[in-house]
RNA sequence: GGGCGAGUGGCGGAAUUGGCAGACGCACGGGACUUAAAAUCCCGGGGAAGGUUUCUUCCGUGAGGGUUCGAGUCCCUCCUCGCCCA
């Protein structure tokens, strides 16, 4: 027997996987279609643990659903746009193009070194013009239909480098190149209206049903529909209204003053008009750029009076306006009205600066009085204060009867709002889809002729770190117009690689077709996506603004269905000593060590065994060796020439364990992906089979050990091809079918059953299956043991639970 | 602050969803093989007390309480950690 030479078995099963198309798919009405979608990585020049055990899942899903019969659609491809090839021209002075392309080439060899299974002829990637060449076709639909347009947008610009720097280039403030402060812009930039699906993007969380309910929550979150209504104040001093909006209309009589969002544009409108000019702009200026850089960290609530008054459209009192860094422009008006009694910021604000509070809603059981109350009460109640609504339910008024009462008194009417904002896909960058538009002087923004597409990104640039490299290119910037011909500008502006993302698993479909983006034909075969696995960091961002496309694509008619992605599976991080995986941490292990010194088939199964796949996994070099201990007793067992002397109990016996494993493993990975009990069952067998093999008959031994080997291809497909093949079984383990069991072999086996008296396990008794109540009773009750703690004690209570427990209670 | 999730041996993790807690693996201890080591194989194991040769009893799934013949699993209160949103 030779020694077991993981790298030399990879090697040659990679090889004769790749030369003989074995993983190629196409269209077949006849089979029953699976497509499994893993999310295609960036190419950064190396794969992390975390990509591994990202394919390693999906891997062995898809050798798993072709062996039960699927036509299984599993492709790869790279997301190659993007700021770091770009980075890298900077720093580095590589060309952007060059770089990626290298890096997918490196990042490609690896993948093929875990042995994953993909149909590589399906490939995609992102740079290429036949890729972005339909982002820019896609852009030009949208544009048709309205949902693309221009408005000015803040940026981050940093002053030295005369750049935009994008939001990960911000550290603290600061350019992470040169360290400047960054400023912000204001620029005109391209949306996508996101906004106009916020509706059915909200409702159809409801479809998802295959997907993790903390994703959905995240994404309804994202979302942030609220119900309210709009409401305008009467400014005094100017003849002009504030809107608001709120989802707490049942306050509507408590509010005591307005608060503005320092970007909300009436600022500017009076800043020459009041007296405090100079303490507003200083406030202003400050919350500008605070809100824009310092996003995440806890603000501390302040404002400043605006030296305005508005009217209380219900109550008619006059309240002061101010501004406060705490309210949104992005949310609602940018305008809220504050109920300091009901609302804990509102509360606070009017505690640090002295405002009036006023109490309209009492709980349902007491009382609320102002001078005791310590926070606001947020809770629903009565209504007090409120004009005609007093004595009226909080919860019950706000829904229709307040709404309609402002409607008819031309005070405000009901809006329903979203926290989701349109998408910006404008970057000022060199290395994304150039956007196809020109700007003439005659005609004004001029999209391109479809048949003009791709518009090619230029060679001629220069990478200096200053401004957009687009605009360098001489042969790029100035084009004719595509409508009266005249001498025009190109947009220097590229997408967000976003859109790229957004319906890259369309192209998986039909990646080499030149009319079009992808067939309808082949979409309607495949689509929807049955398996889509990739990390939770993309529960919001991507997913959505990929259902989204998918909505826009199925009212072009170009789906059939308006969800992309059935089941979704979110996979945990791999952490060494309790931390992520970083290079700051240096915790990193390297798939290449991993595979150069245990090889891949090893890699596989520890990743799989040692966690279930939605959680976090911890490394452990132990453990890695344990996997390939496991692998080295599998290659021996199955080469093994050993005497039997079959023993007609012990065979017996390993025919329902046989059944019960098959069992096992295949309802463990179909259920939930249970890929860890599944390894540990075959272990479980292994351990038996290995005390047991001298007494089973030489084939039927022989039948168990090609059980194992099938039951383990998905895990580890190199060394289970190679003994299938050395076991004499032919060539191809990945043709055979997914191993059946006998559902009657399992039931007939003899069950335990546990006697517990007093709820304490006292003793076990082997019975038949299908026994009756009465027969098992008779059995229990001839038992030493239960004589024993019964003696002298009256029976209270009997309980048996089929094949599982028989409980009695005694006093 | 709000929402979601988790907490089980020395460690990673099991437990058919209310029915023998700790499967499987790692680490550990003992043994076999060996001049020796590695590798491999076999045996052992939650804790405590008794018994003293493998048997008995008690305790045990973050803490406390509850429901139940029976709770890791269900309910209430609390603690700690993680993620998302403010």
């Amino acid at each position: 027997m030779e020694k077991y030479n993981f790298k030399e078995i990879e090697k040659k099963w990679q090889r004769f996987w790749e030369e003989n198309g074995v993983f190629k798919v196409i269209k077949d009405s006849s089979k029953e279609k699976f497509y499994l979608l893993e999310m295609f990585p960036y190419p950064s020049g190396e794969l992390h643990m975390g990509h591994m055990r990202n394919y390693t899942i999906g891997d062995t899903l898809a050798r798993f659903l072709r062996m039960k019969g699927y036509n299984v659609l599993y492709p790869m491809g790279y997301d190659a746009l993007g700021l770091p090839a770009e980075n890298a021209a900077i720093k580095h002075g590589v060309n952007p193009r060059e770089w990626t392309y290298s890096n997918i080439e490196k990042m490609m060899e690896q993948q093929k070194k875990m042995g994953l299974s993909y149909d590589w002829s399906r490939i995609i990637k992102t740079c290429d013009p036949e890729y972005y060449k339909w982002n820019q076709w896609f852009f030009l639909k949208f544009y048709e239909r309205g949902l693309v347009y221009k408005k000015e947008a803040p940026i981050n610009w940093c002053p030295s480098c005369q750049t935009v720097l994008a939001n990960e280039q911000v550290h603290g403030g600061r350019c992470w190149r040169c360290g400047s402060e960054v400023e912000i812009r204001s620029l005109s930039q391209w949306f996508i209206k996101i906004t106009a699906y916020a509706e059915r993007l909200y409702n159809d969380i409801e479809k998802l049903t295959g997907w993790p309910e903390r994703v959905k929550i995240m994404q309804k979150n994202w979302i942030g529909k609220s119900v309210g209504v709009r409401v305008k104040f009467p400014l005094i001093e100017f003849d002009k209204e504030i809107e608001i909006f709120t989802t707490r209309p049942d306050t509507l009589w408590g509010a005591t003053f307005l608060l503005l969002s320092p970007f909300h544009p009436f600022i500017d409108e009076v800043i020459d008009k009041i007296p405090n000019r100079g303490e507003v702009e200083d406030f202003v200026k400050k919350a500008r750029i605070k809100e824009k850089l310092i996003k995440d960290i806890e603000k501390e609530k302040e404002g400043v009076f605006l030296s305005i008054h508005a009217k209380n459209p219900l109550t008619g009192e006059k309240i002061p306006v101010y501004i406060a860094n705490f309210v949104l422009m992005e949310y609602g008006t940018g305008a809220i009205m504050s109920v300091p009694a009901h609302d804990q910021r509102d509360f606070e604000f009017a505690r640090k600066y002295n405002l009036p509070i006023k109490v309209v809603i009492k709980p349902y059981d007491g009382d609320l009085k102002l001078e005791e109350m310590t926070s606001a009460y947020e809770g629903d109640g009565i209504m007090v204060n409120s004009g005609e609504f007093s004595g009226k339910d909080s919860k019950i008024a706000r829904e229709k009867e307040i709404p309609e009462y402002l409607r008819e008194k031309g005070i405000g009417y009901p809006e329903t709002q979203y926290r989701l904002r349109d998408w910006l896909i404008s970057r000022q960058r060199y290395w994304g889809t150039p956007i196809p538009i020109v700007y003439c002087d005659n005609c004004g923004v001029v999209p391109l002729k479809e048949k003009d597409l791709p518009l090619l990104l230029p060679d001629d640039v220069e990478f200096t770190g200053k401004g957009n490299p687009l605009e360098t290119s001489k042969k790029f910037l100035y084009t004719n117009c595509p409508s009266c011909g005249k001498k025009a500008k190109r947009e220097t502006d590229t997408m967000d690689t976003f859109v790229d993302s957004s319906w890259y698993f369309l192209r998986y479909l039909d990646n080499k077709n030149d009319k079009e983006p992808f067939s309808k034909e082949e979409a309607f075969y495949w689509m929807p996506v049955d398996q889509y696995i990739g990390g939770i960091e993309h529960a919001t961002m991507h997913l959505i603004y990929s259902r989204f496309f998918y909505k826009v694509l199925y009212d072009m008619g170009l789906v059939k269905e308006d969800e992309p992605f059935k089941n979704l599976l979110c996979q945990g991080m791999v952490v060494k000593d309790g931390f992520k995986m970083s290079k700051s941490k240096g915790n990193v292990v390297s798939v290449d060590e991993i595979v150069e010194n245990y090889g891949a088939d090893t890699g596989r199964v520890f990743i799989l065994f040692a966690s279930p796949p939605e959680k976090d996994l911890e490394w452990s070099e132990r453990g890695v060796e344990g996997s390939h201990r496991f692998l080295k007793r599998i290659w021996n067992i199955s080469q093994e020439n050993i005497e039997t002397v079959p023993d007609e109990k012990v065979e017996e016996d390993m025919r329902y364990y046989l059944n019960y494993t098959v069992k096992k493993v295949t309802l463990d990975i179909e259920r939930d992906f249970q890929f860890n009990t599944a390894i540990a069952s075959i272990m479980e067998f292994l351990n038996r089979v290995e005390r047991f093999k001298y007494n089973l008959r030489r084939d039927f031994l022989n039948k168990i050990i090609e059980t194992i080997l099938l039951l383990l291809y998905p895990f580890a497909p190199h060394i289970t091809s190679e003994l299938w093949k050395i076991r004499g079984k032919g060539n191809n383990i990945w043709e055979n079918r997914w191993p059946e069991y006998s559902e009657d072999v399992i039931k007939k086996r003899k069950k335990t059953v546990v006697i517990q008296i007093n709820g304490k396990v006292r003793d076990k008794i082997e019975v038949s299956p299908d026994i009756s109540e009465e027969d098992i009773k008779k059995l229990v009750y001839e038992r030493e043991q239960v004589k024993k703690y019964i003696k002298d004690k009256e029976i209270l209570k009997e309980i048996y639970i089929k094949e599982k427990i028989f409980s009695i209670v005694v006093r």
